[in-house]
DNA sequence: TAGATTGTTAATCGATTAACAATC
DNA sequence: TAGATTGTTAATCGATTAACAATC
């Protein structure tokens, strides 16, 4: 891994797709991979492939292109899913649990170490053998339990005064499902998962392509119209 | 709203966040905020605010800014929220129960149709009042209701065959929580949220501080060691 | 060796920021 | 009117794509 400058956040953002389609090839038994070829499955350019991957490194050969477990492996080290991390999550509701019960993130790496929730019905249950804390608990958790990340699935009322108390406990990132941004110091890590603002881009673009189809059909009636006229007046 | 060339996928994604943080300004009772001041709050350039509006009409007025109500609805219907959408939620497990008991869907006009699931030990209950039914009635249910969006919080191996069976049944958007891209018509939209990616990038940036700090270390203890080497030997 | 395909430089394209004239 | 702030053009910056020499 090339140390020095700073790689751009569209190419991080990126890898994990890489990443997939690579363990797909793995599951499919191929060995080795051109750019060309990702490039087609991905519906991306071969030119942003190896121009991605150098930023890394040079992982290919000439010749030959790449292979795919070597690849696969090379990401999941530059990503850092390699190593484990530990992690909390913070409200125990359905989305919680979701990520809870989401086996493949323990898969990769990603250790639940505890889940905590303010409601006092739920504190004492367990869920997937982990058992709901009270949040009273969370300092005291956390000076026990070495925990990098903390999942945010609590509403957004309650979000900023917990990422506070998350920050003085020393925790290093937040994966926030809060309909909210969080004023966090440089050091923490905020990844946020805004799904409400997701469903709004897509209500953009499902509007946009009613529009479009109301339109068309607009100019096929009007065509139709001129048609008629045609018919009833005067031709050319 | 001006007609006509393609607004950039850019300054769509932002305009979510503009409507939430005026929605915030409102709750606070400001009527008025300028691009400035705005700019401040959201840690964006002024620059950026008036582009991105402009793209879609002068909302705002010389020496007095941008008034908060207006400015909100406008948006409102420019990301279509102004509309109703109906939907439908296929897999009723954690995450499409989350969907379904988030209150704020509904008050932006995401009305649920209907839940759908394959496991005969779910079909028949009630969330929220909405009754999961048997995916087998997805064709008929979707004959004889409107919906425009089917959100998809099924495991990756069953979202293509449904995706298509959605896509053959009119549908019209895609929300896909599954861990695949979908290959769908051009004129069938796909929101993709991809969790365990996103997971990647935040792990990606918390290894990268780390070690960050870990090489901080590593110098200062380089340093000290120097002091030490100069304490012992000859000083300039 | 010849063919294939990478790694990398150069060219293009698009998005962001700066600047300022228009105007409320 | 003077001051403030937008709308918009121009300048800068960054990201994507194209091209090709290097090399397996």
């Amino acid at each position: 891994m090339t140390e020095g400058r700073q790689i751009s956040k569209a190419v991080i953002s990126r890898l994990p797709r890489y990443y997939r389609y690579l363990g797909e090839l793995m599951e499919e038994g191929i060995e080795r991979i051109s750019s060309n070829e990702l490039s087609v499955r991905m519906k991306v350019t071969a030119s942003q492939i190896r121009q991605d991957l150098n930023n890394f490194g040079g992982f290919g050969q000439q010749g030959y292109g790449y292979n795919v477990r070597y690849l696969y492996d090379e990401i999941a080290k530059i990503l850092g899913i390699d190593r484990q991390h530990n992690l909390i999550i913070i409200g125990s509701g359905n989305l919680g649990q979701a990520i809870a019960n989401y086996t493949n993130f323990q898969k990769r790496g990603f250790l639940i170490k505890g889940m905590f929730d303010i409601r006092p019905e739920v504190i004492g249950r367990e869920i997937r053998g982990i058992r709901v804390r009270s949040l009273d608990e969370l300092e005291s958790f956390l000076a026990e339990n070495e925990v990098q990340i903390a999942t945010l699935t609590i509403p957004k009322t309650e979000a900023p005064a917990v990422a506070d108390r998350l920050v003085k406990a020393g925790i290093k990132a937040i994966w926030n499902f809060a309909h909210t941004d969080l004023n966090v110091p440089d050091d923490v890590v905020v990844e946020n998962v805004h799904l409400s603002e997701n469903l709004m881009r897509l209500s953009y673009r499902v509007c946009r392509l009613q529009d479009e189809r109301e339109q068309k059909e607009r100019k096929k009636a009007e065509r139709a119209h001129k048609t008629e006229d045609g018919r009833n007046g005067k031709r050319s």
